[in-house]
DNA sequence: AAGGGAGATGACGTTGACGTAAGCGAGACG
DNA sequence: CGTCTCGCTTACGTCAACGTCATCTCCCTT
């Protein structure tokens, strides 16, 4: 309602990037803010889109992965050849994340294992602190 | 029993990677193969780590974080203080592995909806083929 | 008028994780 | 014996994802 716009600057406050990185997202076209004369301005699709960035970069996706993910986020009424294109692709990524996961959980079981040992192996001594 | 260690050409073969690979993880102490002569050979010890290595990586984790997870893998009778870090440090590990797959587990059901919009999009054009 | 921020545009620097090419040594083999 | 094949080292190249200047333009304030 207020602003729709935001300014660089309250970009980097709100999502904690560098203005830098905000230029470089725009020029791998992973952003597109609205130009007033020279300044861009971001849009609430822009801020949707850089939240989805920040999230693929915690998952090891590369820039350019994210940037065909993001490309089916906001395809409405697009050529169904290009739907298609995108809907696979994005049914690889899922099982890709859902193995992700699974071996994560897997991980994480085998770490909890080796850190309830190290409670052991730290209790003795700890106990006679 | 029969091999217990491996040259750097069987070890690419088996876990698909190079030996450029191979030797830049020793170079960052990842790996300690055992040297006749001037050859690397490698144990199953450097088997187990490659292995979480490799997942390591796959977690987006850098080599470096990985080097310092893979320490305490193989902490039997260390010292306390250095146990304690390793302890520490594995279990931010830990933190930060169980709020990823939470993420991961959130981003996969959004994903799967957008999956289900893009195929109720696609099945008009699919049923008349 | 002069300065001070906010933002922009090059263009070069950096770091991590290897790739790649050059050249050397040792064992295998026809 | 020559020459392959494996492996080693050294060293420069590369790519992604920004960081870091240097320089410039507006616009506002004092």
């Amino acid at each position: 309602m207020t602003d729709d716009l935001m300014t660089i600057r309250q970009m980097c406050d709100a999502f904690d990037v560098t203005a830098r990185t905000l230029r470089f997202y725009e020029a791998k076209e992973l952003l597109a803010p609205v130009r007033v004369g020279t300044k861009r301005l971001f849009t609430r699709r822009d801020r949707a889109r850089l939240k989805l960035i920040l999230r693929g970069k915690r998952f090891g996706f590369s820039l350019e992965e994210i940037r065909q993910l993001l490309d089916m986020y906001d395809m409405e009424g697009q050529q169904h050849l290009q739907l298609r294109k995108s809907y696979e692709l994005a049914r690889e990524r899922l099982s890709a994340m859902e193995a992700q996961r699974d071996e994560l959980n897997e991980a994480i079981g085998e770490l909890k294992d080796q850190l309830s040992w190290a409670e052991s192996a730290l209790a003795p001594r700890d106990a006679a602190e």
